[in-house]
DNA sequence: TCAGACATGATACCTCGTCTCAGTGAGACA
DNA sequence: TGTCTCACTGAGACGAGGTATCATGTCTGA
């Protein structure tokens, strides 16, 4: 089974119809490297006009099929998700690498604020950026050379 | 000393002048309860024209007299800072209020990542969003009214 | 077969910010 | 005192990113 039909399959299970121009978003999606914005699909992706595509992108990400990645500058970007339950990133903002983390780090914190701080805590954003290896080196070479 | 005199000063030791719109500018900021917009104050602001609200609002956050603070929706306000370090916040969806978190909770994950993972990590984004206390109880209430 | 729900996309509209550029005025200096 | 300079200003254009509207089209189940 195609990772396209795989998603389709997870739409039509939660009652979504599976029309072209949701096919070709999906499309688009699955053949993008690393994190991009909704603009981004939308140039690779004739097909389907600009509501469709961000309203597909809203319904990939309550599926879980996609993770919204929120950038250093407060954009907000998306990328096929690697992983099921709740998690953040770690982005490098010279080549823009994603690594995914393994789990949340701060729900510890968020249980101990819950009960210090008075507040129900409902939701964050936890994202962290810097340079990956390979960037790290490019950046070396260039200065040396 | 009132306040607005101890942001000029601030301004005027950085070699900034002191001019009528960054006055009011100052002035409207000083006078916001909570987090606001760029947008909210523009408005309450006459006096200062769109680009020199925006202008001085990154001047404020410079000079650390007004931190950032990120919504859930990825909005971004501001507020006036009441600790000069690196902190986040914990908003309350509900009614706006913002706590202000004692210190970084994530500098020790930061560089234990720094070590495990093989970027150098230079920055993140930290929110946590819930409901206050006060906040629940109007809920309760009014659920059950 | 057909009513109603679901989906589409052109288009207008909104926010949030940046850029440009001509003009102003404060203050350094002669 | 005049003049030069340079930070500062604001109208307005621009662009990105995203939502609301609505006429139209398509699917589906009774
Ligand atoms: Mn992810
Ligand atoms: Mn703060
Ligand atoms: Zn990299
Ligand atoms: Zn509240």
């Amino acid at each position: 089974m195609s990772d396209l039909e795989a998603v389709s399959l997870r739409l039509e299970a939660r009652g979504y119809r599976v029309t072209p121009p949701r096919r070709a978003v999906i499309a688009a999606v699955l053949q993008q490297a690393g994190h991009f914005s909704v603009e981004d699909l939308l140039h690779r992706c004739r097909g389907a006009g600009r509501a469709t595509v961000f309203r597909t992108i809203r319904l990939l990400t309550e599926l879980g099929v996609v993770c919204r990645v929120l950038l250093d500058d407060g954009s907000l970007h998306y990328r096929l998700s690697h992983r099921p339950q709740h998690h953040h990133h770690l982005v490098c903002t010279g080549c823009g690498k994603v690594q995914d983390l393994d789990d949340c780090a701060v729900s510890d914190l968020v249980r101990e604020l819950s009960g210090s701080s008075g507040y129900e805590i409902e939701g964050h954003w936890l994202e962290f950026y810097g340079h990956c290896s390979a960037c790290r080196s490019e950046v070396l070479a260039g200065v040396s050379s």
